[in-house]
DNA sequence: GTCGCTTGCCAC
DNA sequence: AAACGTGGCAAGCGAC
């Protein structure tokens, strides 16, 4: 059968209507599964359910709530088997705030089984619906959608003021729990088949963002502000300061750039595009007043647009900030976070004291009687590197009792002498990250901040030393060739995602970091699942990649620590590499302490 | 006024 | 032969 020929979409507006899809529903088997979906009042957190709708891959029915509400509760009771929604937490969060609770075990995404099969194409149930069950159907209701959401259609209306009873309105949401009915037919057989734990790890972990994002992070508010008003008063200020003395806009940097040139500076640096570049770099290298002025105005805008803005503007009520955590952020299965992304607050800094208080913003909603604790992984990506390329004398390093970067220094240098605080670290560390990135020497050479002939000695040193680093290299890039050749595209195959692609055409040794990148957002991933297992769920906060956040009343930090540290280390998931982690704990995020497990307490 | 592009910058 | 991966976000500016 060609696309939807012989679909039937009902409006509940009648008890006719009601008891056909009693009838309806009584003849569905659960292993068939019914898809769900509904349409609201718009995209906002205080946005309401309009319309309810269910169905298989031949029948949907577009359920009114305000009127019929209760039709759908009852289905939802009756209903033993499978739900089926194209991402899910938005319709299961909607209907939690209509008390009408979804069974979160039994409902699976299929938005999820697209990603995990390839996240190279869009996951939008419109293009997945075009590309899988009928173009010409996703794209009339992509049409409606959009005219609602700008209202730009004809009628004027958007998603708040559209009738029910207006035909599209109604119909095109009917066939959405079909496309979705139709989507998993398609395409749950080839995830069963082919990566079926990844599609369960993807779902559970969507459920445990849901109870982060509802959970929140506690800011601050008072500091905030605080800090708000004072860097926004020097930002207004030194752009008066600029405007009066310079005669020029502070955020132009082109004006900047002609000022500086009539008072001497040269300029090399270039963008992407050829403009000349005035980034922090070259504003650091320029002893004028105009270009340091600006440099802090920078960094302080920074601080108070892009952190301190949300902190003070978009709290609940009890000062909690709910940002979106998008578990399927990246196509390597890592998870991104917006409104505002807390996965990118400033670390402490030397050469920005002011960004400290960014962090020190987010602190424990308990007061006086709860704690902050955060756990992270120590070198996710390197213990990656090593497990994949089997490489010994890293695996070795790893089990060293002393730092990682110093056992790979004494080994580059052949220095046994090499202490933490040897420059010869870093440039170590920095090697084995340009490895991971698939930078060149030159690139290399630029970010440890040594010469050429330098970096191109430490980089012949590291391949003499790991050669199985260097074969792992070329072994992922062949097989991707040969994928080429064979299937079309180059590719690698994660532990979350069965095909990543490479994004452009040349840019082959990317798949190397995508491999690594990969296997480490699927560890975390597990251990998210697992200390939610271990009853952390109700404490954690924020997930970082590699770091766990958590937010613990006084009375339950020390087992939670316990637990969190009996969950993230784990010398069986990397074969003979022992993946580690350190949790440190205080008032607030931006706290150090390190948490020491007191045995026999 | 909105939109898309560019530039810059924060994290892991 | 060539070569730093994944994100979110704000401000300036020209075009519509």
């Amino acid at each position: 059968m060609s696309g939807l020929d012989g679909v039937t979409l009902h409006l509940v507006d009648s008890m006719d209507e009601v008891l056909k899809l009693r009838s309806w529903l009584g003849e569905r088997r659960p292993q068939h599964a019914l898809g769900f979906d509904t349409e609201t009042t718009g995209l906002e957190f205080t946005d309401t359910v309009r319309l309810a709708q269910i169905g298989d891959g031949m029948t949907g029915w577009a359920i009114p709530w305000d009127r019929w509400g209760g039709v759908f509760e009852d289905v939802v009771a009756r209903w033993d088997g499978l739900w089926l929604a194209h991402n899910m937490k938005f319709d299961v969060g909607k209907l939690d705030n209509e008390d009408v609770f979804m069974p979160r075990p039994r409902v699976h995404d299929t938005r999820i089984m697209t990603q995990v099969l390839d996240p190279h194409y869009s996951t939008a149930l419109k293009n997945v619906a075009a590309r899988l069950v009928d173009a010409a159907a996703a794209n009339a209701q992509a049409l409606l959608n959009t005219s609602l959401t700008d209202g730009s259609g004809e009628s004027g209306w958007t998603w708040k003021t559209v009738p029910i009873t207006y035909g599209p309105y109604w119909t095109y949401g009917a066939l959405d729990p079909v496309l979705t009915y139709r989507i998993w037919e398609i395409l749950w057989p080839q995830v069963d088949a082919t990566c079926r734990e990844a599609f369960e790890i993807e779902n559970a972990v969507t459920w445990i963002t849901e109870r982060m994002e509802r959970r929140g992070v506690h800011i601050n508010t008072a500091f905030a502000r605080e800090k708000y008003d004072a860097f926004t008063a020097y930002v207004t200020e030194s752009a008066q300061w600029v405007k009066d003395t310079y005669g020029v806009t502070a955020g132009s940097n082109a004006a900047i750039v002609q000022v500086l040139q009539e008072a001497g500076f040269a300029f090399d640096k270039a963008t992407a595009s050829g403009a000349v570049a005035l980034d922090k770099e070259v504003l650091g290298a320029i002893d004028h007043p105009l270009a340091q002025t600006i440099l802090q105005r920078r960094r302080l805008q920074k601080l108070a647009s892009t952190y301190l803005k949300h902190f003070v503007e978009e709290v609940d009520a009890h000062d909690l900030i709910h940002p979106s955590i998008n578990v399927l952020g990246a196509r390597t299965s890592r998870m991104s976070m917006e409104r505002p992304n807390l996965q990118n607050l400033p670390r402490k800094s030397n050469s920005n004291p002011a960004a400290d208080a960014i962090r020190e913003c987010a602190d424990t909603r308990y007061g006086e009687t709860g704690t902050m604790l955060m756990c992270d992984f120590d070198q996710i990506e390197m213990r990656g590197l090593a497990y994949m390329a089997n490489e010994q004398p890293m695996i070795d390093a790893f089990h060293s009792p002393n730092d990682f970067f110093v056992e790979l220094a004494k080994l580059v240098y052949d220095d046994d002498l090499i202490v933490k605080t040897d420059p010869r670290r870093q440039v170590v560390k920095n090697a084995g990250y340009a490895t991971i990135y698939g930078a060149g020497v030159e690139k290399f050479a630029l970010t440890a901040g040594i010469d050429i002939d330098t970096a191109h000695r430490v980089r012949r040193r590291w391949n003499e030393l790991f050669p199985g680093v260097a074969k792992f290299q070329n072994d992922v890039i062949a097989v991707a060739l040969q994928r080429r050749e064979t299937e079309g595209a180059p590719y690698v195959r994660c532990p979350l995602t069965r095909r990543r692609q490479v994004a452009d055409a040349g840019k082959e040794y990317a798949l190397v970091n995508y491999l690594i990148q990969g296997w480490a957002a699927a560890v975390f991933k597990k251990k998210l699942i697992e200390a939610d297992d271990a009853g952390l769920g109700e404490w954690m906060c924020v997930p970082v990649h590699d770091e766990i956040v958590l937010d613990v009343p006084n009375e339950h930090v020390t087992e939670a620590a316990h637990t969190l540290v009996k969950v993230m280390n784990d010398d069986r998931i990397a074969g003979p590499v022992p993946i580690t982690a350190s949790v440190s704990y205080g008032r607030t995020w931006g706290s150090k302490e390190a948490w020491v497990e007191h045995h026999g307490e």
